[in-house]
Parts: structure tokens; sequence; C-alpha cells
DNA sequence: GCCCAGGAGTGTG
DNA sequence: CACACTCATGGG
């Protein structure tokens, strides 16, 4: 079933291609195809409508779209609280479109807990062996990604096997200390305790808890550092240390909505600087 | 073949 | 708290 849907303003080329996500992919016709919890669903925009192509029941795909691409942020009034911070307020017009998405608890548990020393492709590949391995059939070569009830059954032998490593320890850790009655108990917590909680499970460190809390727990205070950031916040703030300083820095600097200029910094840093452009710039 | 990756855990100074 | 070392593999 195909029909439209509007969600303003979202660029899905900036969204979905800017790396915080790892299960979308792009045809060649330029449409989007990802899984989004059992649903199958394929994205086109066309200026300020999107196509969107899923089965069988139309309220049920519509709701998921919207709630992955948090059609209920008011993006106008983010860039106006961040708009008075002069470095983001140089090149957020360019970003404007560039949205956050809320992904599933558990499977952004997982990704990015197996996004730890791996490159893009890489993390790419073990998401979806798992999915291929463990999750539902959806259509012809594409699967959900595997519940807890199914991946909690799998031995670390058989997750070292879909190419893990050392990671598969951790993906049976996981396993075993949480179920969706947990998870739906971390739901419930605001974004410090959450963080300290997901902080105290296995494989999980500073970088991880706060990319779950932002892209799975939906926390838009969260503000994850890695090493495109640490250049960021170098480059145009002139910020270095530990991850705690850095991150007390970003919570004073960013305030509620420091999800959006980790994303807007992260994305200028890595695409934008990668083709030589800067939208945002120190102030002189 | 070689290099290194969106870090975390552990031990030490 | 700041570093150093290891972790296990596969994509480029």
């Amino acid at each position: 079933m195909r029909f439209e849907t509007r969600i303003l303003p979202l660029d899905l080329d900036l969204t979905l291609g800017c790396g915080q996500t790892f299960r979308w992919r792009k045809h060649e016709d330029g449409s989007w195809q990802g899984v989004l919890g059992d649903q199958l669903v394929r994205l086109e925009q066309r200026g300020q409508v999107m196509i969107v192509e899923a089965a069988p029941d139309r309220t049920y795909a519509e709701e998921k779209v919207r709630e992955h691409f948090r059609a209920s942020d008011d993006i106008p009034a983010i860039q106006r609280a961040l708009g008075k911070d002069p470095i983001l307020a140089r090149g957020m017009s360019d970003v404007r479109g560039l949205r956050i998405v809320k992904m599933d608890e558990w499977e952004c548990l997982i990704s990015f807990v197996l996004a730890t020393y791996a490159n893009i492709p890489r993390i790419t590949k073990m998401i979806e062996t798992l999915a291929d391995r463990y999750g539902e059939e959806l259509a012809e070569g594409v699967h959900s990604f595997p519940m807890h009830r199914r991946l909690s059954k799998a031995t670390r032998p058989e997750l070292a096997r879909c190419g893990l490593g050392y990671r598969a320890k951790y993906v049976r850790e996981l396993s075993a200390r949480l179920d969706d009655d947990a998870i739906e108990g971390l739901k419930k917590l605001r974004y410090e305790n959450l963080r300290n909680e997901l902080k105290g499970l296995p494989g999980v460190g500073d970088k991880v808890a706060d990319c779950v809390s932002l892209f799975g727990f939906g926390r838009l205070e969260a503000f994850p550092i890695d090493v495109w950031m640490e250049r960021a916040l170098a480059r145009l703030y002139r910020q270095k240390g530990s991850y705690a300083k850095l991150r007390a820095f970003a919570g004073e600097r960013f305030g509620p909505y420091a999800g959006y200029a980790q994303e807007y910094l992260y994305y200028n840093e890595r695409v934008r600087a990668s083709r030589g452009a800067c939208g945002f710039s120190e102030e002189r």
C-alpha cells in the first residue's frame, strides 16, 4: 500500500545518510528502504510530501514512520533555541531537514554496542547478519532486527560466527541482564538516571550510553562524543579534555536540545568537512 | 598482506 | 584522573 505523509521539515538524504542509523538503504531511484519494527518501509521524498510504501495497515505504518522521524519535534523552535549560540546560528539553515531519529531501544542498544571499535561497513554487516539469522523474514532477503526473546537464545559461539568478535560476549550478557520489562523500566527514568543504568551494562561506556539515550530512548539532552565530535568541539569551541568535561560543556552550552546540536556539528564535521565545506565556523 | 576502525574494560602510575 | 594495553575481525 502506498500513501503520503508530511513531516516538516525533513530531508531524507541528510537524516538517513549521516550515520545515525545503520539499516536504511538508498535505492538507485533515490528512495530509501528500511525496517521499522516488523514493518518493511520504502520512502520517497517529493518536495514537501513523503511517499510511504508499506504493508498492510496504513495507520500502523504511518505511526511507525512518524515516530521514527520524531514528527512532533518542533524544529523551528529547537533551532531558535540553539540559534542563541552564534556558532550554530551560522550554519543551521543548511541542516533544517536533518532530524534526530527514534530507534527501537533494544535494537539501538545492541547496534551501538556492536559499533565499538568497528567501522561503518562492518557495523552494517554485523547488524544485517544478526537480522538475517535471528530476525523475522519480512520480504525476500529482508529481516527485522531480532527481538530480545529470540536473540537471547543465541549462544556465544553462534554470535561470534556472525562476525561480532569480542562483542559476542556483550550481546550475550546484555540478553541475560535485560528483558522487555527491564527496558520498559528504563524508559521511565530521567536522562541522568537512564544514562547511569546504561553505563552499568556490559559493553556500554560513556559514548554508547549517550547514543542509546539519544537515538533509542529519545532523550534530546544527550550529547554523544566520539572522535568526530572531539574535533568539532576543539575546532569550533576550543574545548578539549575528558569525556566528562566536554559533556558538561555541551550540557551547559546547548541545554535540552544538545542532541540536535550534536547532530548538526557531527554532520558538519564528518560529511561537509570531507567535501571541504564548512557551514559552521568559529568566531573571530 | 597491511592497516585500522564512531570504544570499553582493566590495570597501573 | 590520565594513560597504556588488550580485545577479535573484516572491510578498504
